[in-house]
DNA sequence: CATGAATGAGTGTTCATTCAT
DNA sequence: TATGAATGAACACTCATTCAT
């Protein structure tokens, strides 16, 4: 089951890949670049991704499950929903402003649909699996008046957008703290709090 | 004032450049695709367009005209400033519905800031003189007791951003009617109405 | 016989032509930019010359007539042959320094006989009449005594090897007028002036 | 000190490109024509020079010094100067008739100074080298009387411009020997040879 | 396994030529 | 006759992919 070859060399080059793919897109990330960027040599890459498809395809859908451990690691619901569900944005937000730049190519991806149709459908499934995650805390939330009855399910996909507009437009490491802040605590509003 | 050559011919161009753009980005999408799609020959694209950087930022920055005419036009607030912002929020929805496939190069474009430095730069200003359209119907709303007290700002920033999560991934044309109204009135609640 | 459209559009494209071949070559000079230098439209190019190749052909074989009246304008020898042959050489080179353009195309086609092959031919039998021009003198130059005894044919040809490589590397219509005397003087030695 | 790659692949594109510039100039040598010539494919011909322009220039300026080698040793005048002058002038032709090809493309460069302007000028430096190792020789002829008096510069300036012309119109290998010893004996009476 | 030279399909761009106005 | 828009062949150049070392 494991990998032959050099694990932590696949790795500089995916993470090489990811930051050419996300500032530059697929067709103008170079291999070599890839490369230069990952430190190893042009041919090596090709030892450890067959071509330059495979290496976006890894690039993208590698990260993924540990996004998902973060996004859809949902908490059983207390009496304080509202707390815990500003726990999670806050999660959520923190998460994103570390992974600025995987972020990037996922939004990449996602702009381009057709071009990148099996990569697409990957992605989508995770709207559908943040849905289930956070259910049974909005429908706990509205269950004891702290939030206005809304379809759970819009109140998820409303939330998904905002965050994918916010690390398009706001996604600069520098950002300050603040400004983070001010984002979860309106990101909140999308869920409907009574007051 | 007018253009030797045909305006119209140059206008085809410029639509298909804006598919093309939109679907494959910009280094896929090839001139010879573009000439097709617009049923000009090769060669004729280059009549119009010095070279294939400034069609892109024809097809980019052209549009955007129209787009700020939809967007940033504010009406003078009155006694209704909420009934005001929604009918607000619902043309700039349907606005977006619209012209989806222009919406989408924007995010590409918006995506990449380094890679297209002079594009982002002049689409980011959108967002100032969005604040200065939207800050005196939120003002309005707040002093009439309708909105909550939030930086109005900020409120117009994390509108913005969800605007740009919606068209990202909900932009389709067959998107049906109901979808964008939950948009639109989810979208409301990042203004802070009261109840 | 008289030509239709006008002789002086035709001439002042003719001129363009020579001036932009003789500083780009045959490849890079556009018809674009002949038809600037002439004032003229792009079109009307055609309208005076086929083809581009025609207009070369033209360009470098018209005015050929006029270099052959003044090159192989030979003098009856009398009893001062050198002194002739002085004046013919004088004649000779401020020609050339005044047909600096025109006659750098020339060398550009003698450059490359296999790419200009007819033209070269055209051009090729001029050293076979400036043979015959030159003849008369020379020997007569050798009969008095004045000139060494050298094959007339040879002399000619080394001379108008001469005459070539100065064009070549002195061609610069800045070059004071010392330095055009000073090849004319060095020409003469080539014919083999006794002391 | 050695590079990596084939040193004798890069020659022989090298030596395919004098080849084709010199026939057809720069612009009408394609890049294709020179690798098929070469016997390489035609990316091949980037994997050793960076593009067309970097290729024109080393074709032109890396075998420039083994034309300095011949050209610009000159002995130590001894008493026989004009002796002396004979040999190196036969060097001097017997290396032109060798070098046809690369010869004819330096006149193609020395004929379009504008053009190629940083080649020009590299070029040129030759005409004032060529004066410093011909001085010597020229003025010991003087001194013992077997020369006329010249100023030596002038006297080199002509010898090169006619050996500029020779080589422009007489190159072809297939030329006969005797052709090469008149020009050889003629290119003498430049130096002004008593009697 | 690591390397980078060799390859050629595919791209943007130029420009001579045609032809409708 | 004069014009310049339309066309597409031809070119320089890039770069993913292969493969010998």
């Amino acid at each position: 089951m494991a990998l032959p070859k050099s694990e932590e060399k696949r790795a500089r080059i995916l993470e090489a890949a990811i930051q050419m793919f996300s500032q530059n897109g697929y067709s103008k990330a170079t291999i070599k670049d890839i490369a230069n960027e990952a430190g190893v040599s042009f041919g090596t890459v090709f030892t450890y991704f067959e071509n330059k498809d495979e290496l976006f395809k890894a690039a993208v859908l590698e990260p993924l499950e540990e996004i998902k451990r973060v996004m859809l690691a949902s908490p059983e619901p207390t009496e304080e929903p509202v707390a815990q569900l500003r726990e999670l944005i806050s999660a959520h937000f923190q998460f994103f402003a570390q992974q600025a730049t995987y972020s990037r190519m996922i939004q990449y991806v996602i702009g381009q649909p057709d071009r990148f149709h099996e990569l697409f459908i990957e992605l989508d499934q995770f709207s559908l699996q943040l849905r289930d995650a956070l259910r049974p805390l909005i429908l706990k939330g509205q269950e004891v008046g702290d939030l206005i009855e809304l379809h759970p399910d819009d109140v998820t996909d409303t939330y998904l957008a905002f965050i994918n507009g916010v690390r398009l437009t706001r996604i600069d490491s520098y950002e300050e703290r603040s400004r983070w802040d001010m984002y979860i605590r309106h990101a909140l509003l999308l869920f409907g709090p009574k007051q």
